[in-house]
DNA sequence: TTGTATGCGTTATCAC
DNA sequence: GTGATAACGCATACAA
């Protein structure tokens, strides 16, 4: 049998009012008394009963927490991120991943706000076009905090980085190397981010008086088979490019594969640069380019965001929308010797 | 206001006790007044205030998974495991990182303790030699699952692969390649895996008739950093050896990288073999050798063991150790041509 | 500064 | 099959 707050209070002849009180450090108890309560507290093993706590007060103490993949070293950044900050103002972090499945990221939504989590942070899935499930937030005011892949149809905090920014100049480091023809391997359109960057790619070129052409663009999931199949389509006819551009590390990875298994060189011959730093693109050979996103501290102002927005219940906050600036990292597959 | 059984019953006349188990499916209620029930909840928004359930159950229909690090590809993959059973069963599945730091580990057990986890899957972190926080977990019959970094003092449920095989087979596959003087950087001591992967590269070495040096193995907690450090050491009075077997993957690629800059060619010079099958081994130049482990089936057998555990109260479980086998990848790092 | 009384929404025990 | 009632452990409005 657990003791309660009324074992303690029938032990020391008060009211379990005054040792719920003193226990929560409620100033309006004397420091002796508290003293006292807690001593007892302490010696009877006490163990207070969040889940009675969390039902009479309505919260929960707690963030969750949804991402495409735990394991994309972006992500994981973040969250960690997320965890520091929040553990720190005593909060629990519940993460899980929607593998970029609309269902199973819907099926998340819904669990937390069965749970009543206190707030929710989020980056949707490649997948999601439809945002009921995270309406169920902003319809009733639980706190909502979007980062990486944001929602514009949702009011609520927003921390991106510069995806256009990023993209521009990635372009333009290409074009610096002498490149003419440069083609884009972006994302699922529907996510601001890929088209970010895709805009960004345009602007670069069109400053340079380069056309766009649109037999250059290819959207897809970016996993590593649709980089294969990418490339595959974009050298079909022999009228190849001279640099590439993939809106992440991974596609370019699986660019930079194919290419070497065909005889062609990177970056003698091609060109190549990805997107957010995945920890192998310094590792492999050519070494990957790429732009650098501060992952973690996205992570630790989502997190500070969210939590203000729960603790300042009084009136609608300002929404406002962060962006963070991404650097580019110029390693070996992007430059001319 | 969110409308609660009571509501329910108000509209249809009936008591709250018939709503509450016409929604739980309580076969005892006709289906007629069940189908009317469920219309009416339906009709009138009705969410279930789960947390007012947990508190009158002392269930949470939550599984707790505390893993040393998110990033790594073994522990997601087991997490990924973990939450499609999970999932499956109705159980919401939350996870925490310990970043293999001891105090942020006992933190989160007590939290997951104190947020009445119905299950805690866990493996410890390097710094673990206490274990009190897991105790706290088996001494009050809490379904308690170790996987991969499991502890022997605590009658749990475990789920291994067979790192003593592995290290076995590893070592095994050096002395064939012809190495003769095969150094071992190993992790810490106190987490049986490294044990048991170093015992199995000591069993190969005497089997061969090659003579135990305990200068040759070193034991750190196989950072980046650390594998520069014990290869520096390693090769310190040019007395090179001529193979190294490396306790996780990333202190392979370290030692590699440190190699390479040095002039000294791997494979060619050095063999070196990693552990645990990390993506990026298969992408750098040399791609390492390594062992697979099964982490997708490790993370969905020890959901299964959990629920098994969580639904069958009836009586002290027969705890049982599961070995998965593991799998040797021969790649360039190991292969003399 | 402390005590009393009440209720949060659900499930479980009993009675009918 | 269904209903009345109590209880889970805590926090809080109000009274003292």
């Amino acid at each position: 049998m657990e003791t309660t707050i009324h074992d303690i209070a029938k032990r020391l002849n008060i009211s379990a009012s005054t040792v719920s009180r003193a226990l929560n450090n409620n100033p309006i108890i004397s420091e002796a008394t508290r003293n006292r309560i807690k001593k007892t507290a302490d010696e009877m093993g006490y163990r207070p009963n969040i889940l009675a706590a969390n039902f009479r007060t309505k919260r929960t103490n707690t963030i969750g927490v949804i991402v495409p993949l735990i394991n994309r070293h972006f992500f994981s950044s973040v969250v960690s991120g997320i965890e520091d900050v929040a553990y720190k103002n005593g909060f629990a972090v519940t993460i899980s991943q929607s593998n970029d499945n609309f269902e199973k990221e819907d099926k998340i939504a819904h669990t937390f706000f069965a749970n009543r989590v206190d707030g929710l942070i989020v980056s949707i899935g490649m997948e999601t076009t439809t945002f009921d499930h995270l309406k169920l937030f902003s319809d009733r005011n639980i706190p909502l905090v979007f980062f990486d892949r944001v929602v514009d149809e949702i009011e609520a905090h927003k921390i991106v980085i510069d995806d256009f920014g990023g993209g521009y100049l990635v372009t333009k480091h290409l074009i610096e190397q002498g490149a003419k023809k440069i083609a884009h391997i972006g994302g699922p359109l529907n996510l601001k981010i890929y088209k970010n960057r895709q805009e960004g790619y345009c602007k670069a070129l069109k400053e340079s008086g380069i056309e766009i052409d649109e037999s250059l663009i290819i959207n897809n999931s970016l996993t590593r088979a649709d980089g294969t199949r990418a490339i595959q389509k974009l050298t079909k006819n022999n009228d190849w490019p001279d640099a590439i551009f993939c809106a992440n590390d991974l596609s370019a990875l699986s660019v930079i594969i194919y290419l070497q298994k065909n005889g062609i060189k990177v970056p003698e011959d091609i060109l190549v640069i990805g997107f957010s730093n995945e920890p192998f693109s310094e590792l492999v050979t050519p070494s990957i380019s790429t732009v650098k996103q501060p992952g973690f501290s996205m992570g630790k102002k989502a997190a500070e965001l969210i939590i203000n927005q729960i603790n300042n219940t009084t009136g609608k906050p300002e929404f406002e929308t962060i962006t963070m600036p991404s650097e580019i990292i110029e390693r070996s597959s992007s430059k001319r010797k």
